[in-house]
DNA sequence: ATTATTTATTTGTGATCACATTTCGAGTTA
DNA sequence: TAACTCGAAATGTGATCACAAATAAATAAT
């Protein structure tokens, strides 16, 4: 009765005033982020709702959702996979991230009034705290925080949306990433975003936002690093 | 039992190979790119399914499909609209692309072979061939071709779907942007970014996507005419 | 006439079922 | 031992139904 390999979804209460689907949704948004799905292991529609103790219905919608956000792939076989990341596909998320957040950076600047750099400030500084005790969990989510709050600054948003698609392509070197900054970062590069944003000097957030981006995949710089990172993003649950 | 508005989607005869949900999925993406449902209108389960003789089932997945990748827009209220379009997001959606397309050329580049660019050269014929019959449709669909068949030269496709993404939530606008290239285009940037390929020069290619995009829009250039534009395509079906 | 309140209708969500397609495994053959 | 065949189990797709929430319509109250 068992399949290949036993999948171990964390489960976090469901609130009534959500949709099943949605609470469906993040539940296996959250287990893709956190590598707790394998790539290429087969999702099936009544494992899953067997697993989350739902009906496949919800299951169904979700499923075609994160489908759609790239998240997960839908093969030929109408099979269901968690996507399996390669060097080349890896080098290519983190170009797009770099690009993408840089223009949005720019283009959120405009925007950003006192209140918001005070948001800003306060985000970071949650940052360092998670940092100094160690929370890996903490430290990932409030880093997306962080630059969710800068992108929205905008309020005619169009790329966040994109950009979360990255994030859940990267999945678990998002974590990965934050998990070998402390050793490497010598720069806080979002000491140099907040100050850029005080002068309203647009190139040098945007350079800011470009180097955090890149130094937090630095580790996997050289093919070799990257290919072992990749190989344990693939086995293990971090 | 009338809707406020009546619905005229274009339907096409249903391949046996494809799923209904693809089905549905395909003919609504092309309902909402060309301009067919009026932003704003409540878009119904039961009434798609009725004008498009299906079951309930296809339409819900593909709605939520479409909603994934924000060309439709899920509201608090569970109804499902096309999101009204406004200067600023137009503005937004424009520099998006531009910006992200430019990216896509660039990595796209040292993938391209002489096969690869004699495709892309009988591309850019047929939209020229297009171009002389003033055949709106074909234009359109033979540009997107062109652009698709140049960033998908890169095996390691990430931003493809995001640019998608743009493209659909930019909509009718495709269309007019082609509908007026006749009129003020001077040069040709397809054969620009031809030439930058021979000659590997990233940077020109870039500059070349980069006008194509900008000069397609350039119709709205003022607020005043993207006014009359996003009015335009508003209320009529182009 | 206009707002409030109740009633009726419509709608999305989720469950369950049927069926064609695919996947998996046992058994067979070379 | 390996490749193939064929039947059994599992799976995705799509249809139908029940129900609670939301919308629209109708009635009452100011």
């Amino acid at each position: 009765m068992d399949k290949k390999s036993p999948i171990q979804i964390t489960l976090t209460k469901r609130d009534d005033a959500v949709t099943i689907t949605q609470w469906v949704y993040s539940t296996l948004r959250n287990a893709v982020m956190n590598g707790q799905i394998l790539p290429g292991r087969a999702l099936t529609i009544r494992e899953l709702a067997s697993i989350l103790d739902v009906s496949p219905m919800p299951i169904r919608e979700a499923l075609r959702q994160l489908a759609a956000e790239n998240a997960l792939e839908i093969q030929g076989n109408r099979r269901v996979i968690v996507p399996k990341m390669t060097a080349m596909k890896f080098s290519e998320l983190c170009e797009a991230r770099i690009n993408l957040e840089s223009h949005a950076a720019g283009r959120a600047l405009p925007y950003i009034d006192n209140d918001k750099l005070a948001e800003l400030i306060a985000l970071d500084k949650e940052i360092d705290e998670a940092q100094d005790k160690g929370d890996l969990e903490q430290i990932t989510i409030r880093n997306q925080r962080f630059h969710r709050c800068l992108y929205t600054a905008n309020p005619h948003q169009v790329t966040l949306p994109l950009i979360e698609s990255l994030w859940l392509q990267l999945g678990p070197f998002m974590k990965l990433a934050n998990s070998r900054l402390k050793e490497h970062y010598t720069i806080d590069r979002h000491n140099e975003a907040l100050e850029a944003i005080t002068k309203k000097d647009a190139l040098a957030l945007q350079m800011a936002i470009a180097s955090d981006i890149r130094e937090g995949f630095a580790f996997a710089g050289t093919p070799e690093l990257l290919y072992n990172f990749i190989e344990q993003a693939g086995t293990s649950a971090l």
